[in-house]
DNA sequence: GGTCATTTGTACGTATGTATT
DNA sequence: GAATACATACGTACAAATGAC
């Protein structure tokens, strides 16, 4: 598959979308570096641009994470540790605050769990790293 | 407050401050526009990437919404519904597919909750709509 | 309907800064 | 120091959505 500059959908969203399905497919694994931004400029004809949008998408997407001097690399899978919910409590899915993901080291695109006891206290948590359960004899 | 080049923090995080902190202040509500991009850019005196870098940034933390030929307006916190996770049942946050996104009509910087449940049958919610409750007295 | 101004979106180029190897 | 790679930031131009008239 290709790019073609003269469809509606935009270059960098044709881009992404090659990208998603080459990490998709297996091509490109986890753990291992997309191509550089200079590459794909080459090898596409397309400005840098439009090549650090699509790559901004996929992080946007928490499907690959971006190191300065390295390159992106396609996102492992997190093991998910199971957190029980206790009763009186509650739970809500939000993007972390630029602090928050400082603290949690989150990559772009992973979004928090909070949680509320039923006293009033919050945790915030990973939210690649959380499955929030109820146990089946609850 | 002024923006300042010379400082470390880049332009674009520190106008992203700016209007986080006029946000936060009430001075921008919720359902209000934010100055065009061409305002903020004769305002403080930078480019109009730096600009669009700063908005972008709000959006991906769920702060603002931008709507094309509009503006980009702050966003509104919207009543939670609260939807009990039932025993047996699971539930992850992550950020959704492009599809995923347009079937729910989810402004970016908004993540999903996926809901597994006994059956292992998957649900996916729109987090910015659902509080997952457990009731006080499982 | 048509035109215009406003606003954001896409896409290019260039230059320089910073992190890593 | 050198090479590579991403980050920041400026400029330009045109496309597309919206609303006012």
């Amino acid at each position: 598959m290709s790019i073609d500059p003269r469809l509606h959908t935009p270059v960098y969203v044709q881009l992404a979308d090659l990208l998603r399905q080459r990490i998709e497919s297996g091509e490109l694994r986890p753990g291992s570096l997309i191509p550089s931004e200079a590459r794909l400029t080459q090898e596409y004809g397309i400005g840098r641009e439009a090549v650090r949008m699509a790559v901004a998408l996929l992080r946007s997407e928490g499907l690959v994470r971006t190191q300065r001097g390295h390159g992106s690399y396609v996102r492992e899978t997190t093991e998910r540790r199971t957190v029980e919910l206790a009763a009186g409590s509650s739970a809500i899915a939000r993007m972390p605050t630029g602090i928050e993901r400082l603290d949690l080291g989150l990559d772009e695109g992973v979004p928090v769990l909070e949680i509320r006891d039923a006293e009033g206290r919050t945790e915030v948590l990973p939210g690649d790293e959380i499955a929030i359960t109820r146990p089946a004899t609850g």
